[in-house]
DNA sequence: ATGGTCGATAGTCGA
């Protein structure tokens, strides 16, 4: 069984990527953020015409998350349980006994702004959901943009990220909270080519110049480490035209 | 230190 994570940033645009990726890599679950649709513009004809069933939960302009599958989604929960949120960042679902929580974790801006404190708060909040979902689902994966690189390693020049957004202590310890919890960050359980990210800035050619982040994670619950055979990350779509800054992470289960 | 580029949308905001 192979599950995918992936920052479109914008459906509407990168449908086509979509669609061809998912011919040449045959996921059985893609997880999608940044859809920026509003659910009346959810492509679901064009989707289902490729195979998937669907889940969306978006808004207008911003944010966005979806889960395509080709088994049938069951107990769907769009929004984290007990939080207030006006923004589309949190869509969760069961397939083939497989709970999948997709998440488009807040960027936070810049470290201590409004949008840096929702981001703690709303991950302070995501621990104790996650906790509960473990709780009731042995087989967890929690995958999404977490918008936060975990360690060095996973920073093109950690010296100067360190303190600054995506990389603070504060966001990387919200993380380990999540770790914690008995999660283990997929991509670490197999070597990997050094300097391996999963997002590059539009800007200052960063993906030309391989200066990325990896912030796309692909957590999995112990009962699900066993499984796990492969977790990687699918460089080729962001060298496609008119491409999103993020590229897949994907895994394999037996 | 700043801004670079995208996508949404129609002047800026968010990333």
């Amino acid at each position: 069984m192979r599950i995918a994570s992936w920052n479109v940033n914008s459906l509407r645009v990168r449908l086509q990527h979509v669609l061809d990726w998912v011919k040449e890599n045959a996921p059985d679950v893609v997880c999608i953020q940044e859809t920026k649709l509003v659910d009346d513009k959810f492509p679901v004809a064009e989707l289902n015409e490729a195979g998937y069933e669907v889940v969306y939960h978006g808004q207008p302009t911003y944010n966005g998350v979806a889960i395509l599958s080709r088994s049938a989604p069951h107990d769907v929960r769009k929004g984290m349980p007990a939080f207030e949120d006006d923004q589309a960042r949190f869509i969760a679902a069961t397939i083939d006994g497989i709970r999948v929580i997709n998440l488009y974790v807040p960027n936070g801006q810049e470290v201590g702004s409004d949008k840096y404190e929702y981001k703690l708060r709303w991950l302070a909040h995501l621990r104790g959901v996650i906790e509960a979902e473990l709780a009731a689902h042995p087989d967890l994966v929690v995958l999404g943009d977490f918008n936060i690189a975990p360690a060095d390693e996973d920073v093109h020049d950690p010296e100067a990220w360190r303190g600054k957004i995506l990389f603070s202590e504060p966001e990387k310890a919200a993380l380990q909270a999540l770790l914690d919890l008995g999660l283990h960050d997929s991509f670490r359980l197999f070597p990997q080519e050094p300097g391996t990210f999963s997002w590059w800035d539009y800007r200052a050619a960063g993906f030309r110049r391989n200066l990325g982040l990896r912030i796309d994670l692909v957590l999995v619950s112990d009962a699900l480490k066993a499984r796990c055979r492969e977790s990687f990350i699918d460089k080729a779509p962001r060298k496609w035209e008119r491409p999103s800054d993020h590229a897949p992470a994907v895994i394999t289960l037996e």
